[in-house]
DNA sequence: GTCTATAATAGGATAGAC
DNA sequence: GTCTATCCTATTATAGAC
């Protein structure tokens, strides 16, 4: 019994650590009172909804660590090249060079993924977005710059989804690696 | 209590159909039984070894469906382009256009997944040298035709994932139209 | 805000009749 | 090969003391 009395963000930071290992269906309430020290009544007083609502405030706490480690910097000064490196080193060491899952992926195959739609399209939108502006910025056409960063992101959840079913994480290094040159590159003239 | 009397392959196709819906977690013997009308003791004597032998026989039976269904194809006559064009037809339908998800995404989400490592390891193995002895006959190089096979699973998982995290197949139905011109194409001159 | 104790239910699995 | 009935455990959730 460690309770070494945690203060809320490190709650959900270790929460979201236990869902992204184990997935929303994959974590019990012994799991969750375990990884964060709490017990489970301990937990109704923090979540009074339950398992539900705890997925959902990491969510939330997910997309207010990822607006500060992630989309903040993009706008800050530096070539779009500079941002878009940084943003690939803060994601391969996020997903720990492809041994760590993504949670917004754990939470879309769940049971209950209904029910975590909204914050789910609204991160993954933000991502996009972020990515697709300094597509803009490169002087890239909108709809260009747009499918860029889509496919930025569909590739790097892809590659997740094959590191982890092929057991090894080749695939998510070269993906990155590709991304660093491919996701900027000049429009194709056509 | 329907109880048709289903033929070995049917029940398998049926519980593809329930775990690729609900996950290897989200699943319950409840859901097993009502999915293909038997009882759970009927369950036990199909698959004596209970939920997990069921989920490895599943893959089995995905295994054989993809041979028959996408790579045997990639064996007969025709062009490359042709036949990845039936490829991705194939995966189109099969994924509904995005709106289903996938059995080995599903599997290797799942807190089991230690266990059906090494058939999913198999099944994208084979899907990936699939794609990868057109690029050759195509003239790639081999390692091109590789990165652009893995590429294409990748790709192709990604958009699956995102697609249900957004709740709109606009990234699946962009990504598989990519496809079709990208992994072909040919290597860029260095 | 945390604990112990306890509900109430759903989960996977088995026994034995037919 | 399928059924009904049952078992045991894990699960989510709550009550009430401190």
């Amino acid at each position: 019994m460690p309770a070494p009395l945690l203060t809320r963000p490190e709650i959900l930071s270790r929460l979201m650590d236990l869902f992204r290992d184990k997935g929303f269906d994959g974590a019990s309430l012994a799991d969750i009172s375990e990884s964060t020290g709490l017990g489970k009544s301990s937990l109704y007083h923090h979540f009074p909804k339950g398992k539900e609502q705890i997925a959902l405030d990491v969510l939330g706490h997910l997309e207010s660590q990822l607006e500060i480690a992630l989309f903040a910097p993009m706008r800050s000064n530096g070539s779009p090249r500079q941002k878009l490196d940084r943003m690939l080193d803060t994601i391969d060491a996020f997903y720990e060079s492809g041994k760590k899952a993504c949670l917004l992926e754990r939470l879309c195959a769940s049971v209950d993924a209904r029910r975590f739609r909204r914050p789910l399209g609204r991160a993954f939108g933000k991502w996009i977005d972020a990515v697709e502006a300094l597509g803009i910025q490169t002087g890239l056409p909108r709809a260009v710059a747009k499918a860029r960063a889509e496919d930025m992101v569909v590739r790097i959840e892809g590659a997740l989804v094959v590191s982890a079913g092929t057991g090894s994480t080749d695939v998510f290094a070269r993906t990155i690696r590709d991304l660093r040159d491919s996701v900027l590159a000049p429009a194709p003239r056509r």
